[in-house]
DNA sequence: ATGTGTTGAGTTACCCGTAACGTTACGTTA
DNA sequence: TAACGTAACGTTACGGGTAACTCAACACAT
């Protein structure tokens, strides 16, 4: 299997035409005869001729139809709903998904954003609004239309598609003091720095200062954000002794692991403690009772961002931020004001 | 922002150097003096040149770091993890992963696949053995490195990675069987063709079949494999007025729908119906009690499948299949023989 | 002073398509 | 019949790098 790849001069030469007849003839652009299409097609086929698409590219001084197309992780099932419906859509327009995990981690986006550079795409799709300094530089240099995601961002880099996290928290805060909370706790994963997270816990926080109440405890654990870290963060918030009445968990997998702590502790939910969410996952659409959470767009947002990219390509001038927002899930897990 | 990119000539042009030289210098290739490096590089730094990869690939008629990797879809969790192995292995020997998501049409494979090809990628993982001839023809003339995962087939195109489908169905079966169990059913979803899930099926027939027993029902849903369909199949199905004693779904998703049902109609699984999934999936994991299910290695799939292509990219000689197996979880859904 | 080797460059050709332009062989019109 | 138009095809140049080759300058041994 050492095939060299035909080339087009190859076909050509089989065809006994010059290359740019058959190149004519596979773009359909006309100024040949029915007689020749066929002979060069007859060849194509023969030969098996895929055409080089680098090349094309090459020639033209173009960009590839590689997006790149940069998220956080996989295992985080938002992350992955974003992905598939930017891929649904890119691919329908003839574009690809060059893929780049950043594990939450900037220096990984920015050398990954080098590579991706490198390889000439149409434009590039990043999570978040913070990105090292020579990230934003090469970015900016490309001149390619560039998506920040899931963090709405009112001045972003070039065109931003999210929703305002902190707002998201704030809501929620007051959604719970309006009901009648007034001590709270907050549990959510840390090893990653600045992310959208903690813009919410910074709007939950300043929702509850505004109400008059009190953040008793915030936890913040080393994992991943799943139901487990849930389950034990809230065994150890309530062995601290802290009397919390409400707990807001960072999204919906560590809030219905803390319910079921609750649940075989004997505690009731919501009679005995408030619980509530993120994200409106898929887990919590599986559990007998509703929790209270913020819906948001995933697929929304992947659509979103990337029909405004597919636009910048296209040329066609567009509004370059949208605010997709969330909705607050009142749910079943926390006490209704009388 | 029209910045023309900034080309190699550009950079020798203001180091007042030749081309060749400045690219000797980027490549840190030797023959140049100490003088002309630091000129290069300040030259490079100020202009902010980024290399154009495709014209080095093109130069050396040699192949991209691109590998494109295709699977079904990323809503499946476990396709989700297998595309992160994949890419978190590829990404750290310098490659990159191009999406492909055939949403279980093999049509779309095709397609991708002879889009993916025109860009001279250095290899294709794709999921499963089925491809349509065309696709095939394309695999086998590019001379390129190719996975098929999932799947396990011992006449792979290229190299493959995965289980036996048709075997892990017959375990369970087989299992079933051993514990007393004489009227099967199944459930699962059929709006895609030949694929894994239908040699689960098989060979859990025939295990059935082997044992004496009798598939009394089986049921396929035209619905994406969750937790709801699990749910309402086994409603229909326990409504069909059927006696099965035990029921095996596609996967956990299904079955740990199928559990819920029973139990709301006062059901005792497993001593008034068995349960039984497939894949250990992060839904059964988090469940008061154990799915008796096949355990499968999703992460290493990926893996491996990245390793098999990494060594073939480096030309080493390597095995080309792998069969990583599967494993039978007993659980606590099912009754045992005495 | 001559020959030889080494260092640090520059030159040329090429990769595979395509844009732009050139060339034939006709047919058509004045 | 000369002048012109057009269909069908060919030729040339180019893009951004790199392999392979060439070349100039200088050091050093003979």
């Amino acid at each position: 299997m050492k095939n060299k790849q035909v080339s087009l001069a190859e076909v050509a030469r089989a065809a006994g035409v010059s290359k740019m007849t058959a190149s004519r003839v596979l773009r359909d652009e006309g100024g040949f005869s029915e007689k020749t299409r066929t002979k060069v097609m007859a060849e194509v086929d023969r030969l098996g001729y895929l055409p080089n698409r680098l090349a094309t590219v090459f020639a033209g001084d173009q960009k590839t139809t590689f997006v790149g197309v940069s998220i956080p992780e996989l295992g985080n099932e938002i992350f992955a709903q974003v992905l598939e419906g930017i891929d649904r859509k890119l691919v329908a327009f003839g574009h690809q998904s060059v893929l780049g995990l950043t594990e939450h981690a900037l220096e990984n986006e920015e050398k990954w954003i080098e590579t991706v550079l490198s390889w000439q795409p149409a434009g590039l799709i990043v999570t978040g609004r913070s990105h090292t300094p020579r990230a934003v530089q090469m970015l900016r240099n490309s001149g390619l239309p560039v998506v920040e995601l899931w963090d709405f961002n009112s001045a972003p880099l070039d065109m931003c598609v999210g929703l305002n996290h902190f707002d998201s928290g704030y809501s929620m805060g007051r959604y719970l003091a309006t009901n009648g909370y007034r001590k709270f706790a907050y549990i959510g994963t840390s090893h990653h720095s600045a992310n959208a997270a903690s813009s919410r816990l910074a709007g939950y926080t300043k929702a509850i200062e505004d109400a008059g109440g009190t953040l008793i405890k915030q936890l913040q654990l080393r994992d991943a954000p799943g139901f487990y870290p849930g389950y034990y963060g809230t065994e150890q918030l309530l062995a601290s002794g802290e009397e919390a009445e409400v707990i807001f968990y960072q999204n919906d997998n560590m809030a219905v692991g803390g319910y079921e702590y609750c649940k075989k502790k004997g505690l009731s939910v919501p009679d005995d403690i408030g619980i509530a969410g993120w994200g409106d996952l898929p887990i919590a659409s599986i559990q007998p009772y509703r929790l209270t959470s913020i819906s948001v767009p995933h697929l929304k947002i992947g659509q979103q961002a990337a029909e405004l990219m597919l636009s910048r390509i296209a040329g066609q001038p567009m509004v370059s931020t949208k605010d997709v927002g969330f909705r607050l899930i009142p749910g079943t897990t926390v006490q209704k004001a009388p």
